[in-house]
DNA sequence: CCTCCTTTGGGACATTTGTCCTTTTCATGA
DNA sequence: TCATGAAAAGGACAAATGTCCCAAAGGAGG
């Protein structure tokens, strides 16, 4: 992580996403700008949350482990977004391993100064609880689909979300990706077993594989198989 | 569903429960009681939500649906719980069904009345950001536990945080049942699976099963085959 | 004590998914 | 052009889980 210092790009980002709301002062609030690599992790699970992070530009993958080894692809998140929400409501530690998709740029506000100044301003619990709440209802929303639904069912409501997005609903978006194998970890499922649920797809002519791009051929059967299942 | 017009019973609970904190007036606050019976539908699925409810006597079920019929139990909330949370920050329609599983008491405040009044009153936020943040853990921590752990896993893991509770971890408490097949739902399961791990838990002598009771026997080996899985 | 009914337990088989490893494809530089 | 290594695809088998159905157990009423 390299902290940067370009003030008038801070201000402008501060701007963009209406940050200078949630806090009650208009000087000295220290924000700071941080620029993290692709690949870079940016939270640790299991870490001390020092610094609250508000993604800006750039798209992080947020994954959770268990003691295996094995871990989950819970989502990705893009701009705007709120990074350690829960790990500054609850005082705990951080819940999630957040690693950087390509270059990444945050804001970030020290939870010291939260405590102190912005606990109980009326704009920052809104703010906070607008994207905790959103979160949750994602996260019931996947559980659901994630214990209900196979593979084939996941794969065509992931294909109906991602290729129809409708206005409103960026739970599609969060999810979006081309490379299979993130496909595979976003469905919680193997590389190898989406192969098999793609080549029984192209056998029965509802999608078409060509060269890295999946088109769709037949969406009604697509929705049949989707067995209502939507992501939203 | 019966108004109860017990305003003693009224005033003791919202004493019990801190609730006068989170409003900012203390005459002409709109509460009301409401008595459910055992297995009486509290909130169905895609309803509009006119009342947030508070639980305060008995114990709930929240289960989730997909559109083939079959349901997931997402977890049992008991008192001090808030339903209707998201529903209300988001302005959406119902999420989850509510059940009754005994008999049940619930305070009512209308939303129209929290939009009006305590929308901006920050006790009241930062109620709803615990109880919200608190549901994500939750829902995050299930949603890893159900994708990356066999049942098997999981049942060795609900016996641990269920016969173990550790004080501050009240989610072992959210999912204590006796029954069989409730414990099925619970690790999203079939009844015929789980009584198949527990036959082979019992051959390998880590439990032992008598009458309804369940019986740890091997503490350590269901430590080693929770494999390293706690509902915290 | 018997009958009927409900609950509980479990056999047999099918489906879904994971694991391991091999083959194929494809891009790339020598 | 060819060799080479990485990425993608897929074969074979095993494990986990679901479905269907039947048998055993137990409890209430006659």
């Amino acid at each position: 992580m390299k902290y940067m210092q370009d003030t008038e790009l801070l201000e402008r980002k501060l701007k963009q996403y209406e940050l200078e709301k949630i806090v009650n002062q208009t000087n000295g609030v220290p924000w700071s700008l941080q620029q993290y690599e692709a690949n870079e992790k940016i939270l640790l699970e299991g870490a001390k949350l020092e610094t609250l992070l508000f993604l800006v530009e750039g798209r992080v993958k947020i994954t959770s482990s268990v003691a295996t080894g094995k871990s989950l692809l819970l989502r990705f998140a893009q701009p705007f977004s709120i990074i350690g929400d829960i790990e500054l409501i609850r005082d705990i530690p951080v819940q999630s391993e957040v690693v950087a998709v390509g270059s990444c740029l945050m804001i970030g506000l020290p939870i010291n100064y939260i405590q102190h100044h912005i606990m109980h301003h009326p704009p920052f619990l809104h703010m906070l609880l607008q994207h905790v709440s959103y979160k949750l209802q994602t996260c019931t929303t996947a559980s659901r689909i994630n214990l209900l639904a196979t593979v084939e069912n996941k794969f065509a409501s992931y294909l109906l979300s991602t290729l129809t997005p409708e206005q409103g609903n960026n739970f599609g978006m969060e999810l979006r990706t081309s490379n299979i194998k993130e496909i595979a970890e976003v469905l919680g499922t193997t590389y190898r077993h989406l192969n098999r649920v793609i080549h029984s797809l192209t056998e029965k002519d509802v999608i078409e594989k060509d060269n890295h791009l999946i088109r769709v051929r037949n969406w009604q059967e697509l929705r049949r198989l989707s067995n209502g299942i939507r992501y939203q």
